[in-house]
DNA sequence: AATTCAGGTTAGTCTCGATTAACTGTGATG
DNA sequence: CATCACAGTTAATCGAGACTAACCTGAATT
């Protein structure tokens, strides 16, 4: 019971501020257009990385052909922008979901980290894109990320300052990211394989290594 | 004294075979040279990531300027090449030596632990090109720093095995895995601030966190 | 001292790929 | 039904940057 999917939180893609769907024939299909543009540019930039991916070879993984993009964004930098301006918005969200919504620290740590290890697990590609090629981004969108990006890793401060009272801050945002990278390491490792098969065994064991990692004591002054 | 620094493993830039010194004041000064442009790739690379980077910038972050750097390596990616394949083999051989030479496992462990932990601490740059430039290697380096990568992840399975006789092979290297993210999470995080003052708290608690999530038990049937 | 030769330099060359221009066909709209 | 607006298309344009050519200079070597 402890490694359910946290379900409340939307898992899809979702626009930031609240769109109405198109209603129209044609808005439907930009809109199917669009996802497709970023679905396949999330898959080809973590394949590649995002200067190896051309704007012919986006638009062609989307069924378009080359310049066809620039009807949905203004450019290529601005795919990237958006997927991971979504990825770091729904991270923020989905964690905030869970910190207001779990009175007892204890267990709003351990949903924490059953939504980032479903979230690492389920959308590999992302997180994959979002530590490799951010220095890809205009500095305006470096800056925008970098804010979402702090604000969720404070959720994850807030909840283990309740956790650890007695543990200054910076030591634990450091947690935070060492913990982060643990359980983003799943798209380094579990390349291209079955996917659907190794989560089932990574999923618990990432889980119980993080908490093992954040729950380690304060370095203790005398080894022991 | 658990968090020492693994002294006998050499932690400088060597050259893959053992190659003598030139003596001639020439020879000197195109290995010097050479060791500039290494270094500043590494940092360039690290700041900027390869695509970024012009080999104009290279050769002058090296005090030359442009197509100097043809004297010294045959390209752009011979030079990501060489950073990224000494780096491995320098792990690769550090693990070994740590293996070999410590015959308690667990013992063993944490001076594999507290190697990685100086290695990503002192020197967070090529760590950081390693897992993000990758890609850009020809296919042909690519195999070869991934079989240098993967002997080293051996080594580590092979002592985790002996720490956990119970675990198979496939959720010890994946154990391994997450916690290379954990360690290497430190580039990412402890981005060009005081290094040396973050850097006396972190290493014993990267440490701890570390070994915390690799001795954990393997997941029960039961949730206890 | 004469001669090589390799590390540097600057001035091209050449390719790739992002962006833009000029058109086209077809749902939406009145 | 006539018009419009707009997703797409193909054919330029344009800049960046890796690599090459042609020369230069001074340490090594004889």
């Amino acid at each position: 019971m402890s490694s359910n999917t946290v379900q409340p939180v939307p898992a899809t893609q979702a626009v930031p501020t609240t769109q109405a769907v198109p209603t129209t024939q044609r808005g439907r299909a930009k809109e199917n257009r669009r996802q497709a543009l970023l679905s396949a540019a999330a898959s080809l930039f973590a394949l590649n990385g995002f200067n190896r991916v051309s704007l012919e070879d986006l638009g062609a993984a989307a069924g378009v052909s080359g310049p066809a993009v620039y009807r949905h964004f203004s450019g290529k930098q601005a795919v990237l922008a958006d997927l991971l301006v979504t990825v770091s918005q729904e991270l923020l969200d989905g964690g905030r979901h869970v910190a207001d919504s779990t009175p007892d620290p204890l267990a709003a740590l351990r949903r924490l980290v059953e939504f980032q290890v479903d979230f690492a697990l389920g959308k590999p590609d992302v997180i994959r894109v979002q530590d490799r090629d951010f220095s890809n981004l205009s500095e305006q969108d470096q800056s925008a990320v970098r804010t979402l990006q702090r604000s969720y890793v404070e959720v994850w401060v807030d909840i283990l300052a309740k956790v650890h009272p007695e543990i200054d801050a910076a030591e634990l945002r450091m947690r935070a990211h060492a913990t982060f990278g643990l359980i983003n390491s799943t798209p380094h490792s579990v390349r291209s394989h079955g996917r659907r098969l190794a989560a089932g065994v990574a999923r618990p064991l990432l889980e119980r290594m993080a908490l093992a990692a954040l729950m380690v004591d304060s370095t203790p002054a005398t080894q022991r």
